[in-house]
DNA sequence: AAATTAATGAGAATTAGTCTCAGTCTCATT
DNA sequence: AATGAGACTGAGACTAATTCTCATTAATTT
């Protein structure tokens, strides 16, 4: 299996587009933690690691890396987008606790079906899909007594 | 079965709130049509119909409006919130065309038992979900050829 | 009616994200 | 090694969505 690196090389290559340390430090740095972020954060974690990247490269590099295929956003809150790296990881979609905010990760096949299905019944070829799911996780259903 | 205003006139009263004019044109302007909506468009719905409210009050209502589970957030697009009634509406998710963006509402009985079967799977208690399919309407499948 | 409390509009403030532009870097060609 | 074309960068100006402030108004309670 080919490394992000190269995917994100090849991609930006048929774009024209040149991989420059500034959107590989992005890249490492989004793959360095499994764990959502934001853009903030990740501008915050690189400076603290001693790169001098600018937001505006942030922002220019992340619809990149979506549109490769490597990160995903995941959801907007907060005012803001939220993003995950994606490539190397089964496809997930995500448990979301009301109380404490606590994201869990899940897997079904079903899901993987109900896509194909309502596809055919509406007529559209489907590429993908995001189910968030929103509830109570175990703690908070005790504290909420 | 309850109509809108009562719902929102009792939940407003549980808050100790009051049900103002201003409210009340929001809420109307919300039922007054089934389509998704932005926040500015409602704002300039209401100008159009003659009532004088502020974009403040509009931005100060939307979220009593969803936490009184009338209306919904359906998604962040073009850098703002679209939204949806759903009050006296079955549940339902979106297909998404990727070409044209057209939006087009599904039910599937599947979906709702993924989310009963996951939230068990994941000590869990699910109080609903958001499901979004993304791909390719068949006019839009066709221009790619 | 007075006091209290909630809500409003207007516009200032904030914030995420985009855009501009002058200077830099890369790379293919001389 | 110098050149030129394009791609890329950072800094900060800009835009747009949303929130906040505050003086005023409206409703409710006393």
């Amino acid at each position: 299996m080919k490394s992000e690196l190269e995917v994100f090389a090849e991609f930006l290559a048929l774009k024209g587009m040149r991989l420059t340390p500034e959107r590989e430090a992005v890249l490492e740095e989004v793959f360095a933690e499994h764990d959502h972020f934001d853009i903030d954060e990740l501008f915050i974690r690189l400076r603290q690691k001693g790169q001098r990247i600018s937001r505006a490269s942030i922002y220019r590099t992340m619809p990149l890396l979506v549109e490769s295929g490597l990160v995903n956003e995941v959801y907007f809150e907060d005012g803001h987008l939220h993003y995950e790296h994606i490539y190397g990881h089964e496809h997930h979609c995500h448990l979301r606790c009301l109380g404490c905010r606590k994201i869990v990760e899940f897997r079904d096949d079903g899901v993987e079906e109900a896509e194909k299905r309502i596809g055919q019944a509406n007529n559209f070829e489907p590429t993908g899909h995001k189910l968030e799911i929103f509830g109570y996780c175990s703690q908070c259903r005790e504290k909420r007594r």
